[in-house]
DNA sequence: CCCTACGTGTCACCAAGTGTCAAGGATGAC
DNA sequence: GTCATCCTTGACACTTGGTGACACGTAGGG
């Protein structure tokens, strides 16, 4: 999908840059932990300064978290690209489910930056607030989708709520399991369960 | 409950700090926002120096989140008390309302601090922080109840996960209704909706 | 009266994050 | 070729959150 090169030459120089900076930040935090390393040292590692680190990444955190921004925006476009007349359980499961897929190509990096992510209380704070964001997106969508007024109704945000919930606990039984588990059948069963809750409204 | 004097003289003079702390903290974070506001003057303004105040709170984020701490607490005991036949969805129901309605005595302080607490990224993401322990301690509760092994079923975390979305959602609603629409009615409408997926493991 | 324990203030220190400015490198006009 | 310009970067200084070490004062117990 980035296979060709995308945008000018000072685009792909800055991607570069960016690129370096997570790959030198992931391999120093994956050993030693969030808090033994420094953003100098990781900067140091990626040969550029620590006000440069700044420049490309707001804080400590979001050089993790965002390695898992496309995700939010993932789930997004799916949702948005999925027929309306499709059940709400079934969109939804897509929803996760293309976020999920989307860090296929690249399994067990994913799955030591979510394996940090999820032992990390600020990493899991700053990334919790990242999916409350989403939740708000989402919601928006699916009142879009339902014809439902956000403002009023609440199941928008408990629709996307739960869905979110889902991929947590997706992502949390799969790091748990050191990637043993199989994702599709997480995500699958987690919908299964909450399915009853998003289906019941559409007799409304 | 807390209308005797409690515990030592040494425990409820480190209480009359704390709350002084508190007192301090929130009336300035309230006017000028969080980040306006500096470690120093909150301590300035209880009468203590900077070091005490990181004697009784673990960070700036923390004085504030902390007075919702209760809340926690609150869900688990109320959680453990409900009696074991009752359906999931009414036990988590008087399990979030217990936590809500343990501010009633507090409403318009109460309502600032969610207020100030939504509205400023840093306080939300410690405040999901803290929701993501509650949801495995309610989890593991609601494992014990119906008697599924936590480790194997989905259901747990996501029974518990739902419940705190609904809580979530109720405080979001509340805090930009500016106190206006009623917690107890919001709460019984969260429930409405997630109750079917809640309870349609029953028959299992 | 002394001794201990505890809470607090002071000071020093580290790390996160930001503003500012000057240097360098690429680009484009002439 | 040269000059003007823009953009990125590094260097530096600074503020603030947070921690460790130590010294001081006070209450209680021998």
């Amino acid at each position: 999908m980035t296979s060709r090169p995308t945008g000018t030459l000072a685009q792909r120089k800055r991607q570069l840059v960016a690129d370096e900076l997570t790959q030198a930040a992931l391999g120093l935090l994956a050993r030693g932990g969030f808090d033994a390393v420094t953003v100098d040292e990781i900067a140091a590692a990626a040969g550029v300064s620590k006000r440069t680190f700044f420049r490309y990444f707001a804080s400590k955190e979001d050089v993790v978290v965002q390695f898992l921004t496309g995700l939010g925006t993932a789930m997004r476009e799916e949702l948005t690209s999925r027929p309306a007349p499709e059940p709400p359980s079934t969109a939804l499961r897509h929803t996760v489910w293309r976020s999920i897929d989307a860090c296929a190509g690249q399994t067990e990096r994913t799955l030591r930056v979510v394996q940090l992510i999820l032992g990390t209380p600020a990493l899991l704070a700053r990334f919790l607030e990242r999916q409350a964001q989403w939740r708000e997106e989402l919601a928006a969508e699916v009142a879009g989708r339902l014809g439902l007024d956000p403002a009023t109704e609440l199941y928008p945000r408990l629709a996307a709520g739960m869905a979110l919930t889902a991929f947590h606990t997706v992502l949390q039984r799969w790091s748990e399991s050191d990637g043993t588990e199989d994702p599709a059948a997480l995500t699958d069963g987690c919908f299964a369960v909450i399915a009853p809750a998003l289906d019941a409204v559409v007799g409304e």
